[in-house]
DNA sequence: TGTAGTGTATTAGTTAAGTAGTACACTAAA
DNA sequence: TTTAGTGTACTACTTAACTAATACACTACA
């Protein structure tokens, strides 16, 4: 799930955009130093969402509509799962909007000086 | 770790306050149905933090900064952990603070609606 | 046609986490 | 003193996930 958060983020940040082919399996492996049936499972996960297609022989693709694709399935996880234990810590911790949006212009001038 | 923070919740929530004995190594194990040696790693960890202290053949108990501590252990991780990854996510999707507070609103309606 | 790079599949080994069972020492209370 | 409930410690077993190694089928291309 976490190498799939990786390569979900590649694509909604267009680093990867629809028809591209991905790294491959054994290369991929390699990379994040990982096993290559990890990869592989990773990769079936991914064409089950219809993130991705598969030619046999050449490689993994991005599909024509991959981003719309990783899109909702990313919002609908945020929504189900992120922000219900988001917004239950927040008020276990008696934080507000209010506070958030603090930290959040606080986070966001810490990204602008990353990239000079 | 999920079961240190369902501790950490009843602490914060004021189920359980200063000096409170809290249920047994056993009867924990038990109630969660896992097994007293996990229940034990949980207890040891919360101890550390400095969030439980322990009376030999009596029990575990709250300690008198129980509620101080755990809400900075918690406060710590919010800020440090989960914000970050919040923030992330949010600018892949595009989501603004807007939105966020729109979602908040309706988590605080849903919420009202199932206390009656 | 041959070769290198692809996906795919299988089997065996490793590791971390949890389970199961038991035993022992301490404490409070009958 | 006895007993029941507590924390503590230890060893063996199970399970899920991943690793390791290998083999095979497919495709493009020189």
């Amino acid at each position: 799930m976490q190498i799939a958060d990786h390569f979900c983020e590649h694509v909604l940040l267009k680093k990867w955009e629809a028809g591209d082919r991905i790294p491959s399996v054994r290369e991929t492996a390699v990379n994040i130093e990982v096993n290559p049936n990890t990869v592989m499972r990773t990769f079936n996960y991914l064409q089950e969402q219809g993130i991705i297609f598969n030619k046999r022989g050449i490689g993994y693709f991005v599909a024509d509509d991959g981003f719309e694709k990783t899109k909702a399935l990313k919002k609908k996880d945020f929504i189900t799962q992120e922000l219900p234990a988001f917004f239950k810590a927040m008020s276990l911790l008696n934080l507000s909007i209010e506070d958030i949006r603090q930290y959040y212009q606080q986070y966001l001038d810490n990204q602008t000086d990353d990239v000079p």
